[in-house]
RNA sequence: CGCGGGGUAGAGCAGUGGCAGCUCGUCAGGCUCAUAACCUGAAGGACGUUGGUUCGAAUCCAACCCCCGCAA
């Protein structure tokens, strides 16, 4: 049997982000891998000021002398990219290309997938922010081998995670990510020798999730119509982007942390009140208050409620 | 030149031509069984930068820097 750690599989990484880079890490310090060479996004204009950025994975890259390449979902880019680096395995995380059916099926030990969900639940892409807005109890990653059609290829392991009450998408992400960069190698490992069967999914339980599920507009807080509970899902599931939201006072009003709290109280719907010099907002339970710790008003920093009520409290009726 | 809000004490804000303010925090003291509560006192500011108008500018004008929301 062939001994990765003196003979190690010439691995292609294809990323993006910085859940694809802290796993790029991972493998790239794993002896059992030799990393050839990452596809990764071409340069990217960010922010206001578009600036002119490199995605994380280049920039790991670059640091360790690891060659980049680009494919630009250009057919001709891939088959060039099989041509000079021949890998033995690819290995997929979060990069945001369709991949070429020629490509994905070249290397003797296929290419690999992380989706953090338990598939067939969950396939699309933005499956832990749709878990936590559902109010799901648990979601995990699913190891596979990728296929053409998204997120439906065979399972080669699933690891489960439990969803905390107080989970948001960055600190369930954050111990996602862990997760991987944990298993991840020796799943390889397993795989390689064959002492893994990849079972098939079963499509008729899928469910889907699509990033307009995760938009500035599903981010708007309706006090009136929406359940307290769902509200409170949203403020975990929206961050670190739209990041839930209401007007008030004729200014885009952006809640970033806040819990549920049991408070009988007699304000209508989405009124902001001060209580024991504590900042709520009154939903559409009369025994339901949400619990406000940090929010940003338009055109200011966010702060917490303390700083909040210093400054804008005389604005904000004393109630209950 | 995409649209808009903003920069004043450690923090959050008020102050639109005439002594630099409020709330919170910090420090000292007091009260209290005790406290994130309450009382007394104190420290802490080139009012984003530069130039201009004026007897006088945080305030009016010009340019620039920085932060934020929207749009992309």
């Amino acid at each position: 049997m062939r001994d990765l750690r003196k003979e190690p599989i010439q691995t292609l990484f294809l990323g993006t982000d910085w859940e694809s880079r802290e796993i790029l890490n991972a493998l790239y310090n794993d002896k059992r891998f030799k990393i050839t060479g990452v596809i990764t996004n071409e340069d990217k204009l960010i922010g206001r000021k578009q600036i002119l950025t490199p995605s994380k994975v280049k920039e790991f890259a670059l640091k360790h002398n690891i060659e980049v390449f680009h494919t630009n979902s250009d057919t001709e880019k891939y088959k060039e990219a099989l041509e000079r680096f021949n890998p033995e395995l690819i290995v997929c995380i979060a990069f945001g290309e369709i991949l070429p059916d020629f490509f994905i099926n070249y290397p003797k030990y296929k290419s690999i997938n992380i989706h953090f969900s338990i598939l067939p639940k969950y396939r699309g892409a933005v499956p832990v922010q749709k878990a936590i807005l559902d109010g799901e109890k648990e979601t995990g990653i699913s190891i596979m081998i990728m296929s053409q059609e998204m997120d439906k290829g065979d399972i080669l392991k699933i690891f489960k995670e439990p969803i905390l009450p107080n989970d948001t998408n960055i600190s369930l992400r954050e111990r996602l990510v862990k997760v991987s960069c944990k298993v991840l190698g020796n799943v390889l490992e397993e795989w390689v020798e064959g002492k893994i069967v990849p079972q098939k999914q079963d499509d008729s339980l899928a469910t889907y999730c699509w990033q307009k599920d995760i938009s500035k507009e599903n981010a708007q807080i309706l006090w009136e119509s929406m359940e307290p509970e769902y509200i409170e899902r949203m403020i975990r599931a929206f961050i670190p982007w739209p990041v839930a939201w209401c007007m008030w006072k004729d200014k885009r009003l952006k809640i970033f942390e806040a819990q549920l709290v049991k408070k009988e109280n007699n304000e209508k719907a989405g009124t902001l009140f001060i209580s024991n010099s504590q900042l709520f907002i009154a939903t559409k339970e009369k025994n339901v208050c949400l619990s406000v710790n940090t929010l940003q008003i338009e055109g200011k920093n966010a702060m917490n409620y303390k700083e909040f009520i210093n400054g804008f409290g005389k604005d904000i009726k004393e109630g209950v």
